[in-house]
DNA sequence: CTGAAAGCGCTTACAG
DNA sequence: CTGAAAGCGCTTACAG
């Protein structure tokens, strides 16, 4: 293993020279700079990063907490951690992953983590309601930026990313009214999340602006299951056998849907058009396909990235990103879409 | 941010006391140990990583390659990555994130995040038959422990940790059989994987041995979605009115094979058992539950860490660990089973 | 059991 | 544009 002292020594100048050549080429003769390069080539000389780290205090490392509730079923976190590798990386960061348990009993983890130097900052995700963690790191002044909102009434401690699940909503109830559909139910979750609260607010202010009908359209379903997808669905079909349009809070409760469609003898997409939330593997496995929201990962992640590493100080608490959803088609609210058999 | 050097002063010591109070708390005399442990704690002492990495060129530090192919859906990920953390934890150690081009393409990312220090070795998983990664890493002697097995006739180089998934077939065999299933299909994959002959075999195997008949019972579906699992199974009630049992190679597939049944009025559990792999997040989610067998992630994480990380200089190329998969029987395969609703 | 000293491999003012 | 020197915060033989 080939140190910058070799290196200096075969190209015959002095080690601040070839940490120039690396870190300020600028700063060098162009011919001189050649020829530290090829020094460094010949040798295959890597810096070592944790002499620089220990130099400049910086790690290039930023932590991520490994959620673990089985409860709640994240089957996008791959897309996500994929996105925010390939995000930091293209700032010559990583990503370092870790285990701490939920809300403030995890916060020591993140102190210990930090003042070790193991990483920079973190980014957060999973955020809850009145989610601890971003008041405690911002008192501790220790960088972080959150995929999420807290929804809290006052203003959220530290940046924040995160998608508009309203505008989704809204989204998903044009394309339905533009295929015709004026019944439009929305399948919601049991605990008030501000999530739920969001996307079911914008489905109930599209369909006012669109003068579609609301009232007894808006069903809790106990828990994020197929099963319970399925028996909100019955129960709305009951209730309203005119119904023809359903805008799901997740991919999950839209399968439900589905299968409820299925077993009633309603083709979805051509009976009644159906959506979903988070564009999950899932909503390409079945058929005819699930039509879902997609989070644009690449640019959420993109953006937690740059507001992290923003060289201008540590990022300022008023810098919020609110991204747009993606309506990604398929057969189960277009008859004809890009069904599977 | 204390130093090692304050906490010295603070405890009128030399800072070797002070690190060999942190590494070696033996060599000191039980009154020192106890005034350098006041002052660490009083000071609020954290030793930084950086500059004991340097000095010790050890990073504890593990890079795990985040995979990043859509045609594959890993929905077990998440549970993978919480498990190897949390045993990577348990001995000092973290697990660094990154990217790379898939196959032999991807090799310099890997050698140059090790030259560079940033990691001390790799966990490798989805492997692939013929992973030409094993065989680079070995000759440029990097360490690394691999999930999964390469399928080649030859001996894999380094050391692996897999599931028996011929044992899980056949588990899931011997479970439908003492259920007084007699006809057992099996729904495989279209590529000839290693992972798919091997639970293929199991299964052709397993019921061999309790004298099932296994003619004509195997099918390879074209892709692992629903809809392929859907008309694989359509295809086997057709051609076999009196099948009685399905193992299905994926959870994705079982799904299938439970939405035909129902499209054909048969109740999944009751006049077909019906099982999957990897109890994955959609196992629990869908009515009746499907019967799946669990890898057994926290035993893998262990086994992975601990043979990486073992003090005995770097892994024997003969460590080789095969773990069993455990059976979570759901209603799919048993009547009255935890079906949900 | 305890301490003084060297050194891990870089970067960064500072001089020339 | 280039170089000599100090120092980041630890650990590790080595002496005492």
């Amino acid at each position: 293993m080939a140190t910058l002292k070799q290196v200096a020594a075969h190209a015959e100048v002095s080690v601040q020279t070839v940490s120039n050549a690396l870190n300020a080429p600028h700063r060098l003769r162009a011919d001189t700079l050649e020829r530290v390069n090829r020094s460094i080539e010949l040798l295959n000389y890597r810096p070592n990063r944790n002499a620089r780290s220990l130099r400049t205090s910086a790690v290039e490392l930023i932590g991520y907490c490994v959620p673990n509730w089985p409860t709640q079923t994240h089957l996008v976190m791959d897309q996500f951690l994929h996105a925010l590798c390939a995000a930091a990386e293209r700032t010559g960061r990583h990503i370092l992953l870790f285990t701490a348990p939920p809300g403030v009993d995890g916060m020591p983890v993140y102190d210990d983590l930090h003042a070790r130097r193991l990483v920079d900052g973190f980014v957060l995700s999973q955020t809850e309601t009145h989610d601890p963690r971003h008041g405690w790191l911002k008192e501790q002044e220790i960088p972080f930026i959150s995929f999420g909102r807290v929804w809290k009434e006052t203003t959220q401690p530290g940046p924040w990313v995160d998608v508009d699940g309203a505008a989704g909503s809204a989204m998903a109830v044009r394309h339905l009214h533009e295929a015709g559909r004026r019944r439009i139910a929305f399948l919601s979750w049991p605990k008030s999340s501000g999530l739920a609260e969001d996307r079911l607010g914008g489905w109930g202010n599209a369909c006012k602006e669109l003068g579609l009908p609301t009232s007894g359209l808006a069903v809790r379903c106990r828990e994020d299951s197929i099963a319970e997808g399925a028996r909100a669905t019955g129960e709305l079909l009951d209730a309203d056998p005119f119904l023809d349009g359903i805008v799901a809070l997740s991919d999950i409760l839209a399968l439900g849907a589905l299968r409820e469609l299925g077993r009633r003898g309603l083709t979805p997409g051509v009976d009644v058009g159906v959506t979903g939330f988070d564009d999950s593997p899932l909503a390409d496995v079945v058929s005819p396909g699930l039509t879902s929201l997609r989070q644009p990962m690449d640019d959420i992640a993109a953006e937690l990235i740059s507001i992290l590493t923003d060289p201008d100080g540590p990022p300022d608490a008023s810098t919020e990103r609110l991204l747009h959803p993606e309506l990604v088609i398929r057969g189960s609210s277009a008859p004809g879409g890009s069904t599977r058999y």
